[in-house]
DNA sequence: GTCTATACATCGATAGAC
DNA sequence: GTCTATCGATGTATAGAC
């Protein structure tokens, strides 16, 4: 009779293991995508063998399912923590700049955000429970959030808060979009600042 | 002495079987990714060897990218259709309705215009180039030309046309990514006409 | 110029030793 | 539970016949 031991029982898995994988499988999949991606390689990067991958995840896609699912949900919590108690005391046009200032700033930085989603959208026609994934943990709670927000702002006068968070949002994804992911800066560059001033301003009038 | 001909020299390359392998390279790029298309695929499709394929466009890559030029060139002289002589008279209101409800309808309802956007942001990070060729052949005359619409229309009182542009835009691809090429569609469903109507709101006032 | 046949590498996945 | 070794399938690319 075990008593304490490390919770769990039956196969015997370690979490180093699995982290190793993890990481591994996220460096190369982000990097190439799915079917660019090898075995080889993960299991190489991840320092273990091949066998102990399929061990563990039991197929190729298994394995892509499993780390795009836990990214999904790991990026919602540094997202969620964009937003702190912001809420009543300021001016929502304060409040909206520094928001769009920090969304911009965080996705501008973060080169694996922005492999993320690469692979989202690339794979979006392959992997549709991915995408959903992305939609029910990213997009859906962040437009729900806003509206709220905007929905106990009246004074804003707005006809319709959640289209209103659709182009708030929207604005900001495309211009993450086309000057980062399509490498529109030195084509067609646009200061951060512009896009944001602009918006609050339509938006708050 | 060679007098008339059909104009060109050289290696005599039938534009038949150039149109077909075009063809069929898009069928399968477009449905399967850079990656995940074999080259035996492309030349079943196409109706011809695959050495024939080879012999005309040397590789793998130099296929590819000669076709998503090639379709980033036709896409555009379908957007410029969309945009007609529509400019003084009417009220810059029903103008801007009028070409978001264009641009939504034909994004969602051609199939290989979503397709051709997964690829182009999916491999933007493998295929640098082709991204560029997007946002010059693209995004960049589209920008433009509704940049010097708003100009034209001091009337409306933007601080800052570009950006109002970008957010413009923005809002529509981000909308068609989220509902259609994310299958936002079933999750977070947003009627067509509610973000028409609210982004021309917030720009015309 | 276009085909068939094939060389050679690499893929996903597993068997079997330990 | 984890490894090494390997199988069969499939990939890109090319030689050689016509």
């Amino acid at each position: 009779m075990r008593i304490t031991e490390t919770t769990s029982s039956e196969r015997q898995k370690s979490t180093e293991k699995t982290e190793a994988i993890f990481k591994g499988a996220m460096q190369e999949f982000l990097a190439h995508g799915y079917a660019a991606t090898s075995m080889d390689r993960v299991a190489k990067t991840a320092g273990v063998s091949k066998a102990t991958v399929y061990s563990y995840f039991g197929d190729k896609e298994g394995l892509f399912n499993a780390l795009i699912q836990a990214l999904a949900k790991e990026k919602f919590q540094t997202a969620i923590g964009l937003q702190e108690p912001q809420s009543l005391e300021k001016d929502p046009k304060i409040v909206l700049r520094e928001l769009a200032g920090k969304i911009l700033d965080h996705a501008i930085s973060d080169r694996a955000f922005q492999n993320f989603i690469r692979i989202i959208i690339g794979e979006s026609g392959r992997f549709p429970e991915l995408a959903k994934a992305y939609v029910n943990n990213l997009a859906k709670p962040a437009i729900e959030i806003l509206t709220k927000y905007f929905k106990s702002h009246p004074e804003l006068n707005l006809p319709d808060e959640e289209a209103t968070v659709r182009i708030f949002m929207g604005s900001l994804i495309y211009y993450i979009m086309l000057q980062e992911l399509l490498h529109g800066k030195d084509i067609i560059p646009l200061e951060r600042d512009r896009l944001v001033d602009t918006l609050t301003h339509l938006i708050t009038e």
